[in-house]
DNA sequence: TCACCAGTGGAGGGTTCG
DNA sequence: ATCACGAACCCTCCACTG
């Protein structure tokens, strides 16, 4: 305990669930099993969410357009994906980390990073709780799942990466399920590695990487870190070198909070008319209050983004002097925005997002009478609480703002349960 | 009054990740 | 040759403050 180098040693887990929306799928259609499946949004404007190692062995991948995925793989079963459920099974995960280590910190529904520094007498080393997780999401859970162990995040994550199985085209090849970088045998591991793999090395860094001549992270590594710096900015320049010569002492965050909250929307036919967008405004707005008052918080800062059917995107902000949380605010800060947008050209995505977040509660209301007899800020804010509670009693579905309906008073578009692309038959 | 400086925060664009 | 959605973070420019 002295020891200052055994004090600074951490055991870092990152587990990560082999194709997971895909494998709970599985589950309920064990039919399937042995087939090319992913989940995903369908052909015309979606894309794959997740693909079974079969299905990988056509080169199927997630982010892949599935209009894409089905040429490489006629045979491709193709399922809409079940978002509450997949949620509902990253808690039963979840709940099994918890039985190892106080300190997860969850990444994404599938994987987390673990902290069992502190576990070692009673748990046994890093790999041997890597065993014992992974014993228990196939027994209990029917899941499996590839983890790595090293001494900080990034390198356990890299090895969770190897740990992984293989699909190509000759077959499936199981993987080693765990893989543990050593304390010492860090670089040894890292410098041969393409730098490609590196967290925060994307296509465009990438392109600026090669300029310079690196195309590992030993040559990263070999770099002095001024010249990184001139070409990639002072905080990516920085944390990439560090990287290259694995250090990180980023902590495993347990209680990491929101910062945004935002929905956005591809749609599958353009919007060309300022009262189509603004129907579609409401109907996210709706969405995203709904949301912050679930979670207890409110807003100070609101974005619109417009994406036109060329792909240009861009985005619009405001924002407001005191917290709000109703779709009647958000549209109301929104609208002005939205306005300066000339939608002729063709309107293919149109998103809403929250930021700024504070703790919803104890906002005070000044102006209880209004004297153009305007409902005040807080009567919308109990109104739409009412809302929440019928949603809560009869389903998401079974009431919504009259402007987001069409004019037969039908709702006209889904509530932003997450899709991955627009439901319906392909577009055109 | 002007020029400059440092700090801050908003706005807009962009990158990366899963 | 047509590409989702949700979120975090970074950079640059700019206005404002003192």
């Amino acid at each position: 305990m002295n020891d200052p180098a055994a004090r600074s040693t951490r055991t870092i887990l990152h587990v990560d669930m082999d194709a997971f929306f895909v494998s709970v799928e599985l589950r309920r259609r064990p039919e399937l099993r042995g087939l090319p499946v992913a989940v995903g949004g369908t052909a015309g404007r979606g894309v794959i969410a997740a693909a079974s190692y079969e299905a990988r062995r056509y080169g199927v991948r997630s982010a892949m357009p599935t209009a894409t995925a089905q040429r490489a793989c006629p045979n491709l079963v193709l399922l809409p994906g079940d978002h509450a459920l997949y949620a509902t099974v990253s808690e039963q995960v979840r709940a099994i980390f918890d039985g190892f280590t106080p300190l997860v910190e969850p990444l994404a529904l599938d994987e987390a990073f673990l902290d069992v520094s502190g576990a070692g007498r009673a748990l046994g080393s890093g790999s041997a709780i890597a065993a014992q997780i992974r014993r228990r999401t196939a027994d209990e859970l029917g899941l499996n799942c590839s983890i790595g162990v090293a001494t900080n995040k990034f390198l356990a994550k890299l090895a969770s990466v190897a740990a992984k199985p293989i699909a190509d085209h000759s077959g499936v090849h199981p993987g080693p399920g765990v893989v543990e970088v050593l304390p010492g045998a860090e670089l040894a591991f890292l410098h041969p590695l393409p730098v490609r793999a590196l967290w925060g090395v994307g296509p465009a860094t990438f392109e600026r990487l090669s300029r310079l001549g690196v195309t590992t992270v030993a040559d990263l590594a070999a770099l002095e870190r001024a010249s990184l710096v001139a070409s990639l900015g002072a905080a990516a320049g920085d944390h990439l070198h560090r990287l290259a010569w694995a250090r990180d002492d980023r902590p495993v965050d347990p209680s990491r909070s929101l910062k945004s909250i935002g929905h956005e929307e591809t749609f599958r036919h353009d919007r060309h008319t300022p009262a189509e967008l603004r129907r579609e405004l409401v109907r996210l707005a709706d969405g995203v209050a709904t949301r912050l008052r679930a979670n207890g918080r409110a807003a100070q800062t609101l974005t619109i983004k417009v994406r036109f059917s060329g792909f240009h995107t861009i985005t619009r902000s405001v924002t407001v002097a005191s917290p709000i949380a109703t779709a009647h605010a958000i549209v109301g800060a929104l609208t002005p925005l939205l306005d300066g947008v000339d939608p002729t050209p063709g309107v293919r995505l149109l998103g809403v997002s929250a930021s700024k977040l504070t703790q919803a509660g104890e906002q005070l209301s000044l102006n209880l009478d209004d004297p153009a007899g305007e409902p005040s800020a807080a009567s919308w804010s109990q109104a739409e609480e009412v809302v929440d509670a019928i949603r809560g009693r009869f389903g998401s579905s079974s009431i919504a703002p009259a402007s987001a309906l069409d004019k037969r008073g039908v709702r006209v578009v889904r509530t932003g349960a997450q899709q991955w692309g627009p439901t319906g038959p392909p577009a055109r």
